[in-house]
DNA sequence: CCCAATCTGTTCGTATGCAAATGAATTGGG
DNA sequence: CCCAATTCATTTGCATACGAACAGATTGGG
């Protein structure tokens, strides 16, 4: 017999990751404030990958075809990305870094693993492996 | 000396944060079709807490002013909470669950309480303490 | 007791995030 | 080889999220 009074909101883990995510994401707008965490990943994965078309690229940072759509948008305005026509597959865009975009990168991958430091700062280096290690395995 | 290379998009606390509240907001909205994990999160804190102001509701749930007046908004439109002015501080929206509200949580509270088990449930019993108390020092 | 500082709620703008529907292009199995 | 199934990109609609600016109400310290 479980009452609504034994559900503890503040135990619930979907509600401590928002809360975890929402420190993150401050931390993140703190020290790297040109991009966003999700176009940050776009650039980390482009770097890392070179061109993709739009949607392979949305897949590979866990982003549906609209999100990464808006995403790249909003980069390519920034002129840290472009876009231009596959001409082997006409559905397909193909989403490529600017020397800008690669640059802003390159300058800021220091920072970015700051920032990942910062997140996990309040644990002892060991707690913070365990803490990885579990966590990707929730993926 | 770091170079962009350096830098694992898979292995940055962030993007796993990301990717893991995507999962238990797919595990949530499967199971507990009629709200979102926020709302629930409202519906949680008002039949814990009984009726709050609409800031300190948002305060108490975590989230900010423009926020939770959104959630809250929805929540009114589906019937499940009521807005009433504080005769004591005309500043202050006073928001309250509804009989329907009330009703909803109690019944979905224990399927609340499976979502949150079915998340966690790559991890075994020690493993899952382990993670919530690692989680939790990270807000 | 009064006014500057604060608090409350609202609105606007921007940025994810996903479901669903659509049209165009490609592909794979019979 | 051809058509059904799939893929790709786009659009719409809805729901968080937060910063910034605003107006009205309240309060606290001099």
């Amino acid at each position: 017999m479980i009452k609504p009074t034994d559900y503890a909101l503040d135990d619930q883990v979907g509600y401590i990751l928002r809360r975890v995510t929402q420190r993150h994401l401050t931390i993140f707008a703190e020290a790297i404030p040109e991009v966003t965490t999700t176009q940050f990943a776009v650039l980390a994965r482009l770097s890392q990958r070179g061109p993709l078309s739009q949607n392979h690229l949305g897949r590979e940072t866990s982003m549906d075809a609209a999100t990464i759509k808006g995403v790249v948008d909003r980069l390519t305005k920034l002129g840290l990305t472009t876009t231009k026509p596959d001409p082997e597959d006409r559905r397909r865009l193909t989403v490529s870094l600017t020397d800008a975009g690669a640059r802003l990168f390159y300058e800021r991958a220091e920072t970015g693993l700051r920032v990942s430091a910062s997140t996990l700062a309040p644990l002892n280096t060991e707690e913070q492996a365990s803490f990885l290690a579990l966590l990707a395995r929730l993926v």
